[in-house]
Formats: C-alpha cells, structure tokens, sequence
DNA sequence: GTTCACATGTAACAGGTTACATGATTGG
DNA sequence: CCAATCATGTAACCTGTTACATGTGAAC
C-alpha cells in the first residue's frame, strides 16, 4: 500500500500529527508490517488536506515547537474503505539476512557466528517489541496483525536455535542458553 | 541488497541467462525473501559486462531465440565477497494482508472471509512450492533459506487455523478441514 | 552540557516497477 | 490454433529514501 493509503488507515483510528503517524508506522505494534518515513509522510499528509480527505489543525504553543494535528474527513473514511476494497497485493519480503545465508561458505566462521547471534538478538527485541504492543491494546484487528507477528518471529527463534549451526559445512559456534 | 548484487550472488552458482536469474529470483526456491524483475535485471548486467564483474557469451541458434549466458569473473567473485561484508540491513517485510485485517469491521464479513480463504490458500501453495524447492538442493545454505521460509510458513499456517476467526468482533465462516 | 524526544519540512537522487515492443518454439 | 515458455530489452514513470536544514524542552 502507499504512504496515502497509510495515513489515512492510521488516521482512522484517531488524529494524529505527522511525527505521531511516523512513530506508529516505525516503532509502534504495526511497524513490523509497514515502513515510513518523514520524507514521504509530511508531502502525503500535505496533499491529502489539499484533497480535503483529511483537516489539519496548527496548535501552537508558545515555546514549544507547534504541532499539525491531522484528523480524517468523512471523505477520507471512505477514500479508505475505497482503498481497502482494491485487489489485495501479495505480502514483499526481502531478507538480506537470508541472502548472506546462501553464501555461507564464503563468509568464514567468525563473520557466520557474528551475524547469527545478531539475529538472534534482533528477533529476541523484536518479540519483546511485539508483546509490549499487544499489552497496550486491546483493539481486536490489531490484535491478530500482531498476534500473526509473534507467531512467525517465534517460529523463527525457534528455527534459529535449531539451525543455525548448520547453515553451511562449516562449523559455526554453537548458541548458549543464558546469551 | 541491490539487483547488482543479486545478480554476482546467482552467477556464483553457476552461469546464467538474465531470463534464468529473474525465474531464480522470483519462481525459484529463494523467491520468498529475494524479488527481481526483467527491467532491473537486463541493465544490471550489461553494467556488470562493462564493469568486467561478469562474462557474457551469446549462443545463437538458427530458429531458437538466443540467449547470452553470463558467467561471474574472478573480480565478480570479490565484489560479491565484499557486498556480502557490508554491513547487513534489517529485513523488510510489507503486509497489505495484515494491514486490512487492523480494519476487519469496516470490511464486511463478505469481504474478509474472502481474504481469509485466499490467504489460507496462498500459504498452502507456498508451503508446496518451498517443499519442491527443498528437494530440488541439497546445498547447506540454500537448505538453511528454504527451511527458514518453511518454518515461517507453517507458524503462518498453523496462525491462520486458529485465529482467523478472530480477526474482528464479526463472525467469519469458520475454515472447514477439507478446504 | 549533552543527548534524547518532540516536531516539521525540502530537494536531490536512487532505485525499481510497469508497460511497451518483439518474436520463436513447444505442447495441448 | 492457442496458450505457455523461452528470450531480450527500453523508457517513462512512480515512489520512496537519504541527506540536509532547524529548533525547543526535558532529563541526565
């Protein structure tokens, strides 16, 4: 989907400003199925007022740096569902770590060893990420998108305890309980 | 990873036509987490022809169409072997999937039950397609890749089986075990 | 005092996607 | 005969990314 279509879903469930979008789209409970940042964000906000599906309102404070809060129109709403209705696009997922896997045998062990405790690492922080998400909310939609994220990284720690030292012939170190 | 890249990195397994790399990258065993497609493909390569990364020899067949076979020179080889020391970013995953399912109450029970069949059916082809790739190589870090994507896919699976249902506070036909 | 979080925005650039353009052979 | 597979390539377009530019207040 693009960066329209993003804001205005996000939108949906409540005003918000560009940097809020930003933070819930990167960091937030949805983050681990949708990417944006500042420079397509601002312009697609700027232009979805000029097409009136959202209003924006300055709040200014002296002192403090002012906010834009953006808030859905009922054109908005319904440029959403309109959006939502188009043919559903297949998931893209692209892994530079599965890459790299492939190429094992010309990584050499210690660099082999380095990236797969990183992931393990990673997918750890994640989970945490996702379990946190899944505490603060209790809307049932973001439920199972995060729901479906725990459940695959899971799947993926689990694959990686199991595999990870046999990715290629050479021997990589294997993982310690307590890391 | 660039297309650059992913062109010196299928090379290594052998040489190739730019009709080959692109199945390789998006029909083949690691099309779950690589995508690619002609009008990158074809440029990267006369590029990399240039840049001496890769050979190119074109077989002519009267009547058959001809096709030029790239082959990966020593050079190629060290420039992948350097791509692949570069600093690893992070997996990109992007779902429209899960994304509609945040709005599963303004979808209609019509609607999503219709994308809850087709993801289940999706997944199941998939599933099929990792498992021939499985047995089509019995190379260590491909091996590692296609399982990985396996796991994923079952816990996606197994994900589905159990909470597609509720997915909104809207009753979806439940899946039926023959499907 | 310095880093982090809040906050907005632009411009150049890179990268890849889609559509177009073409054509032979094979199998059903 | 029609569809699918093999096979190569260009060009316009779109989209988004990176880097730049700027500033406050709070916390440590």
């Amino acid at each position: 989907m693009n960066v329209r279509t993003l804001c205005l879903g996000i939108l949906y469930f409540g005003e918000a400003t560009g940097y809020e979008i930003r933070k819930t789209a990167s960091e937030g409970g949805f983050s681990h199925f949708i990417e944006a940042n500042y420079g397509s964000i601002y312009p697609a906000l700027t232009k979805l007022t000029q097409d009136e599906l959202v209003t924006m309102r300055e709040e200014v404070f002296s002192g403090k740096p002012s906010r834009k809060v953006y808030a859905l129109t009922d054109q908005g709403r319904e440029a959403l569902k309109a959006a939502l209705n188009e043919p559903l696009r297949a998931d893209i997922f692209k892994s530079e770590f599965l890459f790299l896997s492939l190429y094992a045998d010309l990584l050499g062990t210690e660099r082999l060893t380095e990236i797969m405790k990183q992931r393990r690492a990673d997918l750890r922080n994640e989970l945490t990420r996702l379990h946190d998400a899944m505490g603060q909310c209790d809307h049932p939609g973001s439920n199972f998108a995060i729901g479906y994220g725990i459940a695959l990284t899971e799947a993926a720690i689990s694959y990686m305890a199991t595999h990870a030292a046999s990715a290629s012939g050479l021997q990589v170190e294997p993982a310690r309980a307590a890391e």
